[in-house]
DNA sequence: AATCATCCCAACCGCAGTGAA
DNA sequence: GTTCACTGCGGTTGGGATGAT
């Protein structure tokens, strides 16, 4: 045996309350109270309604002290911690909000801060992920020479001030700013991880005799925020007269280097959710990329960088 | 100005709990 | 113990308002 329907729905009136339904409801509860019978009540007051639409409406709009919309932070964030940790209550979370009832909570959450909420917590895991992602997985650029020659201010270290590429390593300016050089990075789209093993000397050696081994620290340098670091270059290609490789920059220094970032790129100073989605230049050629495939290993030439003091090195 | 998309909120629907008969 | 009317609750919908194209 089914459920008897709690109203003749043939003979009910649907949809928005119209004002004259509103007084006549408000008019007889405010007199006589709800009886404790909703459903006999719409037939007392001579409504075509149903007796749960007139508790609903009673009870979300038309009982005293209903406060509508205009909710504050505060109440915003009992909503959210209490919707955190009990869920979707929404007559005990309205239970602590005096004047809200749960219809209208439920509404803000599911419109407003659900996805303010959610927004935040994007914005945190995107953070998240990009730091993840960045200690673990290198990021390939391509350097061209013509940026490394005007930005790095290349010295030989036999003196010579040009750049020779089949003589290496050779060193940039020491007097090269932490700041120069980090913009160049960021234009060449570096990124950073951190490194824990200190440069030394035979590091710089290995990574001579073993080309693909290559981290290599900022330590004592006058990199400033940046010491404590590594980067490694990739590849050179000799046919393009392009660099492809590898630059590793890392958390905790990758927010302080995003904010750095707002002069290369224009972004706005708040704006986390634009540096997520932040899509680095791509300077690899076609040329260089065809080229990659066809090249002999041996024929790649590792480029590495480090410094010592104010000193880096291109290997 | 017209059309379309999205937002917002009042209202509806159906299920579960409760208590009286 | 069972049935059923009623209430309360949470999910969903419909349509007006607003914004974008």
């Amino acid at each position: 045996m089914g459920r008897a329907p709690c109203c003749d729905k043939a003979n009910v009136k649907k949809g928005p309350w119209s004002p004259e339904e509103d007084a006549k409801l408000k008019a007889y509860i405010e007199q006589f109270g709800t009886g404790g019978n909703w459903i006999a009540l719409p037939q007392k007051i001579g409504l075509k309604r149903c007796g749960k639409s007139c508790r609903l409406r009673w009870l979300n709009y038309l009982r005293p002290n209903i406060k509508h919309g205009g909710f504050s932070e505060e109440e915003d964030n009992i909503i959210c911690s209490l919707y955190i940790s009990i869920g979707s209550r929404w007559s005990i979370i309205a239970a602590q909000l005096p004047g809200r009832t749960d219809n209208d909570i439920k509404n803000y959450w599911n419109t407003r801060l659900k996805k303010k909420l959610l927004g935040k917590q994007q914005r945190e895991q995107a953070a998240l992920a990009r730091r993840i992602h960045t200690l673990n997985q290198p990021h390939t650029t391509t350097l061209k020479r013509d940026d490394i020659e005007k930005n790095f201010n290349v010295i030989h270290p036999d003196g010579a001030s040009s750049m020779n590429f089949n003589q290496t390593p050779y060193f940039p300016n020491p007097n090269t700013s932490g700041q120069e050089f980090r913009d160049l990075i960021m234009k060449m789209g570096g990124r950073f991880c951190c490194s824990d093993p200190p440069f030394q000397l035979t590091q710089m050696e290995n990574s001579i005799s073993q080309p693909h081994q290559n981290p290599l620290l900022f330590e004592n340098s006058n990199l400033g925020e940046f010491s404590a670091e590594y980067m490694q270059f990739g590849v050179e290609d000799p046919t393009a007269g392009m660099f492809h490789g590898v630059v590793e920059f890392g958390d905790p220094l990758q927010n302080r280097f995003e904010n750095g970032m707002e002069g290369l790129y224009g972004m706005g100073s708040s704006s986390a959710e634009s540096s997520s989605s932040l899509v680095y230049p791509p300077l690899v050629s076609s040329e260089f990329e065809a080229s990659q495939q066809s090249l002999p290993h041996n024929h790649d030439t590792h480029v590495a960088a480090f410094g010592e003091s104010t000193h880096y090195c291109l290997l």
